[in-house]
This record gives C-alpha cells, sequence and structure tokens, in this order.
DNA sequence: AATGAATGAGTCTTCATTCAT
DNA sequence: TATGAATGAAGACTCATTCAT
C-alpha cells in the first residue's frame, strides 16, 4: 500500500490534475509526464500503459477513501449515525478535492468498459461497507426486515453518487456538504422502519 | 421531431446497434454507414459530425422515452400511483431494448465531457417530470413538506438508474421489471411523511 | 496479377526504390507515401499492414521474375541450354534494375523471421523452375543420375545469388552480365557427366 | 584476440544465445546484459554501442571458424582434400553449435547495411582460404585453367552457406555433415578438369 | 441526394544510451 | 569498474471528414 516509489504517486496525482482540467481523451501520457516533472518513457518504468495510470488512480484513491470512511464510521453507534457519517464524508473527501471529483464523477466514467470493469472491482470494497450498513441497521431494528439490500445499496450510493454528479456539473458552485442533512434524511426514510 | 427523411431514423437506430454492440469506442462512423445501409459520406447530409449522431440519438431515444412515461403517468391520481407507474415504465422501456439500455446506461457515459452536458440538457425533460410528481405529492400532503425536491429527484433518478446499471453490467440475468415494488417502496419511504 | 489499381503498383514501385536508396530501416511508411505522391492512410487502403507492402513487393516481381525466366527457358532444348539461358535472364534482369537488386540482395534479407519465411513461399516458384531443369537434364543424361536434386539446386541458386550480392556490395562496379558464361560453366560441370 | 577481460566474452556469448532464442529484433540490449549477467550500462564499458556487440562478435567467431578451418586444411597434400576438410569442417562447426548458426544465417543478415558490410570485411578473411585452395588447385593442375577465380570462390561458399541455411530453416531436422560428400562431388566437378 | 476513395492529423509505446552514484 | 533509473526521439496506424463524381 504504502509504495514509497516518490515517482509513483507523483505520476498519480499528475494525473488527476491533468485529466480533471483536459479531461480524458485529451490526456496525453506526454502531458501527464510534463505534470510529473518526468520524461515520457519514466511513466512506463512504473505503469504497464495508459489504462494502468487510470486503474491504478482509482484503486490508490478509493483505497484511501474506503479507508476514511470507514475510520469516521468506526466509533458510531447506531446504523443512522453511521450512514450520517458516510455521506457526510464521502462529500466531504471529494468536496476538498474538486479535482478528484472532476476525475471520479465525470472523466473515469467515459473509459472503455473492460477500464470499466476493473474500476467496478475496486468499488466492491466500498459496497462492502454499504452492506454491513444496512444489515447492520436491519439487526438493530433501525431499518426494516423486509429492506432488500442490494437495492438498498443501490439506492444509497445511487443518491450519493448523483448529488455528485449534479454538484460537479454545475461547477461545484454551492457547498456539496451541506446537502448531508437532506440526503440523509431521504434515505433514512427510505430505509427506516417509521 | 417527425423528420420524415427516412435515413436520419435509419442511421439513429444503426448507431444504437452498432454502439451496443461494438462499444462506444470501436463505432466508427463507417460502421454505422455500413450498419445503416448508407454510404459514409451521407451520414454527413443528416449530422453535423459523428458527435451530432449520439446527441441525436439521445434525443430521439430520450424524447420517446420521456414521453411515453407521461402517458403513463397522467391518468394517476396519487402522487405514489404516479411514482410507481414511472418506475415501472422507466424500467420496463429499456427491459425490453437491451441495446438501448447498454448504449444509455454504458456506453454513452463514455462520450466525451462536452457531449455528456448536451446529453444532460435532454435529460432535463426528465427530471422535470420528477420534479412535478414531487411537487404534486408535496401539494398533496403524501410528501414531507420538508423535502428538498432537488436532493429528492436525485435520489429517485440516482436509485433508479443505479438499479439499471447494475441489472446491465450483470448481462441482463434477472428481470429488471421485478424490482419495481423494491425500489418503489424505498423511494416512498424516503418521500413520504409516515 | 494484372491489379489494375494505379495506386498499388504505385506504392510498390515507391516502396523498391525508397528501400534502395535508404534501406530497409529508414524506409518509414510515410516516406514510400510521399515518394508514391500519396496520403500515409493511402496506404492502409492497399496493404495491410508495412510488411504486407514488402511481401506484396517481393510477391509482385518475383512472380514476373519467375516468369519471364521461364519465358526465355521455354524453347530451349537441352538442360544446358536451359541452364544457361536461366543464369543470363536472372542476372540481367537484376543487372537492369539495380533498385530491385539492392531490395532483394540486401534489404529484404534484413525483414524479420516470419517475413523472411513468407518470403521462401514466394522462392519456391523459382526453385521449381530449377528443379525441373535438374531433373530434365538428368533424364537426357546430360547431368549425373547420382546427383543430388536438393543440393544441386541449392549449388545453382546459391551461386547465382552469391554472384548477385558481390556486385551489389562492389556497387555494381562491373558487368553482371558477363558473369554468365563463368558461371554457367562451373556449374555445368558441377552437375554434368564427363 | 585475447581478451582477459571475463566480461568481453560473457557478453559476446549471452549475445548469441539471445539473439538465437529470440531473433534479432527482439534483442534488447538489456536482454543481454540480464542473460551476460550483468547491467545494462556495463555493456557500454566494454562495446562502443549495439552494434558493436553484433560486430563483434561475428569477428570474434569468425574469427575461430577460420582458425580452425586452415588448421583442418593445413595437412591436406591436394586442392580437392583440402576443399573436401572445409566443407565437412564448416558445416561441422555450424552443425554443433546451432546458436551460432541460426545467428549466422538468419539472425544476423537481418542487420542493416552498415552493419552487413562490417561483417563482409570479417568474411573476407575466410575468402582468402577460399581463393587460396582454388590458386593451390590451379597451380597443380587439379582445378582448370580457366577457371574465375573470384567466380569459384563464390559458387563454393554459395553453395556451402545455402546449404547451412536451408538446414537452419528446416529446424536442423537432419544432419548436415551428411551432406558434405554430395557437395564436395558438386563443388569438385565444378573446378575440376574431368 | 448519394457515393466512397482519399486525406493527414494525432498518440502510445519502445529501447538504445547516459550519468549520478 | 559497475550500476540501473531515467531519458526522449522516433514511427506505424486509425478514423472522422471531405469532395469530385
Amino acid at each position: 500500500m504504502k509504495d514509497k516509489r516518490p515517482k509513483y504517486k507523483q505520476i498519480i496525482d499528475a494525473a488527476v490534475i491533468v485529466i480533471a482540467e483536459n479531461g480524458y481523451h485529451a490526456s496525453q501520457v506526454s502531458k501527464i509526464a510534463k505534470q510529473a516533472g518526468v520524461a515520457d518513457g519514466t511513466i512506463y518504468l512504473y505503469f504497464k500503459n495508459k489504462d494502468d495510470i487510470l486503474i491504478s488512480l482509482f484503486k490508490e484513491k478509493m483505497g484511501l477513501f474506503v479507508e476514511k470512511i470507514e475510520q469516521q464510521i468506526e466509533g458510531k453507534e447506531t446504523a443512522e449515525e453511521k450512514l450520517y457519517a458516510l455521506i457526510e464524508k464521502h462529500l466531504a473527501l471529494l468536496a476538498e478535492d474538486h479535482h478528484l471529483a472532476i476525475v471520479t464523477q465525470l472523466e473515469l466514467r467515459q473509459s472503455n468498459k473492460e477500464l470499466r470493469l476493473r474500476i467496478n472491482e475496486v468499488l466492491k470494497g466500498y459496497f462492502l461497507v454499504l452492506d454491513q450498513i444496512i444489515e447492520y441497521g436491519i439487526q438493530r431494528n433501525e431499518f426494516r426486515k423486509e429492506l432488500n439490500t442490494k437495492v438498498a445499496r443501490n439506492m444509497i450510493f445511487g443518491t450519493i453518487d448523483e448529488a455528485v454528479t449534479t454538484w460537479v456539473m454545475n461547477d461545484q458552485k454551492y457547498d456539496l456538504v451541506n446537502l448531508s442533512p437532506s440526503i440523509n434524511e431521504l434515505l433514512i426514510h427510505g430505509c427506516g422502519r417509521s
């Protein structure tokens, strides 16, 4: 996980910036190399090919993402608290790194099908966290027993993801984290017993 | 809307098939032309450029999509009935045209940023329908007054969209329409008063 | 055989000139295209890839080569006359097209193994002609019965080929066709009865 | 000649193996370095550049080659005996080192023109031996006076070389040295008085 | 309106060579 | 001597678009 090779991270961070600013299709390897301050060929000492940069980028960033969210959730007692923490952290993490937000919400999705399948693999880690919260909520009687876990998980992810995408599409004009209470309320109502 | 030039529709339908079967990036203009049974150059008599095919495709198909959903909703009395009808029709329309489902859920999303902004324009028609249902529900006291319309709309769209994408990604192995009750229940709980 | 597409021949002839003047490795596709007076992309309307240009070049030229030699041989009565005609024509054909000579003797041989195997396929046509002369000579009692056809064929081809290569390597300073009698004498002695 | 630096020979031997097993074009400097057990940069302490490895390889191996053949010939009395000894040794030396055979017959020939000219320089040592045998044969009245030395030399070299190449191309399936008598007979007939 | 041959700009990747250590 | 990480030049090929017919 802790890749001490400084150029590895250097290149990934450069890729995030270049892709966010130019879009996926206009992000030539040479542009990323320039931004990273290395030669074109150096990229290929750390990555197999261009797609590998994107997959690694997503793995690296998503790994941290899930890690941080898990930390946030850990202490919380109720499923509702956990869900709220997750929503807030999800929004906060993307709000504070708008380059990353653009890349994950817009640019990475225009990669080819194979790449997206690989990305989905990585997403499974996040889905796992969601599933655990839902099941925890059902156990604790906070959420309805009849809840279809898979559909509920899709709702939660779809709702948050759609909120972020809309925010990115609107040029991040408003405060994304402020949406947390509304989203949480909706989702809690959606899953909750009352 | 009613373009009587038969080749216009012919080319759009060819594009849906070619993109669904080959993926966005492997869908060259020449392939679409061949599938449509016209010469490459003929494409440019009906469309400004390649992106214009895709935007027109989306406009054309999404227009029909919204139209059909509106027809479905019209007669319904309660907001809940309207929402259920919308969910069911949304799922049904994509379930019955798997080429279109692949194109809208996977392939069209890997177009460039500009194209996706244009696509979002078209989506606004759908969002309008959603907003009307939400406001109708609030008026009728079916939905909570405090509901943030925009967030609620994102939840509804995000949830349905995520469900369809998951279904497409899983090679349409199960019956998509069967998910309607679960989704509806979740969303109604999310918006509802109880 | 008679490819009426003018660009096909145009490109092959351009390739012969460019390769002869620059060497195989310095013969970029763009250089061949320029020499042929077409765009780079046009090359790929007529040839699958760069190697295909070389294979086609060799097939085309070698086809004519064998054809012309066969014509020359046809009328001759004795094996010795046939052999002499073959030697003379082989030398004459390459002497009168020094670009082609450079390409066949030097440049084409530095292609990769796969390409050379393909080239060998084409050479088989020439070997067949040689084998027929040898067997004809044995039948007519001009050549020794014990002659190992394969070894004899290699000797004939190896001797002529080596003579041409030496001539090319020496910048074609002397008259190649003048070697015919000497070569013929050697080969006839090699195969002959006396 | 006697380079005591062990790495010099080490690298040359590595080059023979790598080129024989991977082909000329897939024999990167780094691969040769790895096979030799040294770092990439070390290569450049012993060789000026990549071509220099190949030329040195050829010089080194061809030097030994000619040396061994000269030893073989020395004791023989007649030109015919000398020629037979040369043919047999030539075939034997390549038959017993198939890596070297592949490299000399196939891979080294796809080097660039300049390199091949340098290789031809080295070959001159071998041609000298051939010329001496031919002249010796003429002096001794074994060979015809009228013999064109250069053409005869080309015949001898071309015939043997073609035999080896054919053998290598056929994956060394048969015993190469067994061809010696047939080849010798042909060449003796070619040069001889009878 | 329709054709389809021709165009040519644009980019990922390899690998011989260097040089700081 | 020896290392090996870093360099960066170079080139085959694709495909959206045009235009003469």
